[in-house]
DNA sequence: GCCGTTTTCGGCCCGACTGTTTTCAGTCG
């Protein structure tokens, strides 16, 4: 069986959290932490590399002793650690500290007095009003923790960046719409443009006697008001959505943006080294001594320790100090780089608007060339096209292409990968397209070991192009399928074969570790919106926001090419 | 428990807000 990073990076977070509690060396603590996300970043499984004879401890912030760990745990499915410690901690105890207010010291009280082991424990005691008693508990935050419970369900939720959007920008209009307000700008992840975002974080710079805390929380969606200062504010929105704001004068205004844009490991990694430069990095500036060194830029904040601009995209902890430092930072790929869409669907399936509808929309959108992809027959609930059909649409695509000026529709077909790895449609028709986008709509509970075997048959196929969703990942909603990406990855290299980043915001398939894997790897990419509207098309921003993640450069991504330059790159190796 | 262009030992990011206290600990980002 294999092990997940995902499951080791959880087990190592429910160790820090016991052992905090417990009252273990806070640096100790952190360690764990530090190891849990590192990886949870990591496009390849640990087991993998511990297969091919890999040291994990040359990952950062794993040292041999956790390095050992993970090889036990890989080995024999148990975190042996994990369960002495929980022998003398109560593991319901973890998710107690999940709840706003409460951390391991809290909980830590509540056990010992009180022998609350669990969330039903908790609400026990603070109903029977018996928290409050404690030292250093009192009646306010009784009722926060009833508050906190009741709200339990829908506050551990992340929304979608494209969700989330929409909220963002009414919040902002309404914020600049404030007397003596001057900049306003949300930082956090998403200004890094993750995938989901947890909350908002808002940035203002404004004038003297400005109203702006105040008018902050009287927004009409405002739910509640967690928290009120003179800099910082925290609300709750009716939609569970958390957004905090800042205020900060002008002066310090890059510091500031700098320092809530993350990500905290990216900040602690930066800030450790203005530490060995004598220098000090808070929101407020760049400080030797007491003097203001920097803090009116991010470039400022950078140059100061020394760094070149780091994108916010970037700011991960994950090589972009080093390479910022080396003067190797890659010049990330832009949406104006993109030259046209290689995965759209059309009325003939399950797109809702025409084949000539789709075709003008990225004539306005000034590209270069669209590729149809409709689905095959095997997806009969997306009304699939047999042969005839497709040829059909084949020649409605050369009608149209006589008639269009400035944008090239080109010939493609979302063809189904079938269980036994075969394509959905006869090599005679698909080697009459100028591309196929293949993907797998069925069968997504394979093991890891025939999934990616059916993924590797179908791209012997010398008619496969493009992988589509790679991991068929729906986010929030469906677990990505497993599948050995790096031998997939390499497969495609060998075969001439390309694989799609997924730009639709429920997809986002590749994740930007595995974009910066295939980078790494020297594999392009394609980055695609799947539309099936006209609309949809806009959906590349997200895609490009991810490959931003994922380090790629326009030379990464296949459709940034002319279609001159693309059609070489389709032939098969 | 990790890490090293000051270190293989002795460090490990920094400040705001809240509630409970009466000068500060805990939590959060």
């Amino acid at each position: 069986m294999t092990v997940h990073n995902a499951e080791i990076a959880e087990m190592f977070d429910r160790m820090a959290i016991l052992l905090e509690i417990q009252g273990a060396n806070p640096f100790r603590v952190r360690a764990y932490r530090n190891a849990a996300r590192t990886l949870g970043g990591l496009p390849r499984s640990v087991s993998d590399m511990l297969c091919e004879g890999e040291d994990l401890s040359k990952l950062p912030d794993i040292g041999k002793d956790l390095a050992g760990k993970i090889a036990d745990i890989v080995e024999t499915g148990q975190f042996a650690a994990l369960r002495d410690v929980e022998r003398e901690v109560p593991a319901g105890l973890v998710e107690l500290t999940r709840l706003p207010g409460l951390g391991a010291t809290r909980v830590r009280v509540l056990y010992e007095e009180l022998g609350v082991s669990d969330i039903g424990g908790l609400r026990r005691a603070a109903k029977s009003q018996r928290i409050r008693e404690l030292r250093g508990f009192g009646a306010k935050t009784e009722q926060r923790i009833l508050d906190a419970l009741s709200r339990r369900a829908q506050e551990e939720r992340r929304y979608k960046l494209a969700d989330v959007e929409p909220i963002a920008n009414s919040y902002v209009r309404y914020l600049e719409a404030i007397p003596g307000v001057k900049e306003v700008i949300v930082a956090g992840s998403y200004r890094r443009r993750k995938e989901t975002v947890g909350d908002l974080d808002i940035l203002v710079t404004c004038e003297k006697g400005s109203p702006v805390m105040e008018t902050f929380v009287e927004y009409d969606e405002v739910d509640a008001v967690v928290s009120k200062g003179t800099t910082r504010s925290t609300v709750l929105l009716r939609s569970g959505l958390q957004v905090d704001l800042r205020v900060v004068a002008q002066v310090s205004y890059g510091a500031a943006l700098y320092y809530f844009t993350g990500s905290k490991a990216h900040n602690i990694a930066v800030r450790t080294i203005a530490v060995k430069k004598k220098l000090k990095i808070n929101e407020y500036g760049v400080f030797k001594g007491k003097r203001r060194v920097a803090g009116a830029t991010e470039t400022e904040v950078f140059k100061a320790v020394g760094l070149h601009y780091i994108e916010p995209e970037l700011r991960e902890d994950r090589g972009e100090i080093e390479a910022a430092r080396k003067n190797r930072l890659p010049h990330l790929v832009s949406v104006g780089d993109v030259r046209g869409d290689l995965h759209v669907h059309t009325t003939a399936t399950d797109g809702r608007h025409s084949l000539k509808r789709m075709a003008e929309a990225a004539k306005e959108l000034g590209y270069e060339y669209l590729a149809i992809t409709d689905h095959s027959k095997r997806v009969v609930v997306a009304h699939g096209m047999d042969e005839k059909r497709l040829r059909k649409q084949l020649a409605a695509i050369d009608r149209l292409n006589e008639e269009l000026r400035g944008v090239r529709v080109l010939k493609g077909v979302e063809v189904d990968i079938l269980e036994s790895g075969k394509l959905d449609l006869s090599d005679s028709i698909l080697e009459q397209l100028d591309l196929t986008v293949c993907a797998i709509h069925t069968g997504l509970g394979l093991s890891r070991e025939r999934q990616t075997e059916r993924i590797i048959r179908a791209m012997d196929n010398p008619h496969f192009t493009i992988l589509a969703h790679p991991t068929g990942r729906l986010i929030n909603q469906r677990a990505a399928c497993d599948v050995d990406m790096e031998r997939v990855m390499q497969a495609a290299l060998e075969r001439g074969c390309y694989l799609e980043l997924n730009a639709q915001p429920d997809r986002l398939d590749l994740d930007d570790a595995h974009c910066r894997m295939a980078k790494d790897m020297g594999l392009k990419l394609a980055i695609s919106t799947d539309a099936h509207t006209a609309d949809n098309l806009s959906y590349m921003r997200f895609g490009v926001d991810q490959a931003r993640r994922g380090w790629l450069e326009p030379e990464d991504v296949l459709n940034t090419r002319s279609w001159r330059k693309l059609q070489k790159l389709l032939v098969r190796l």
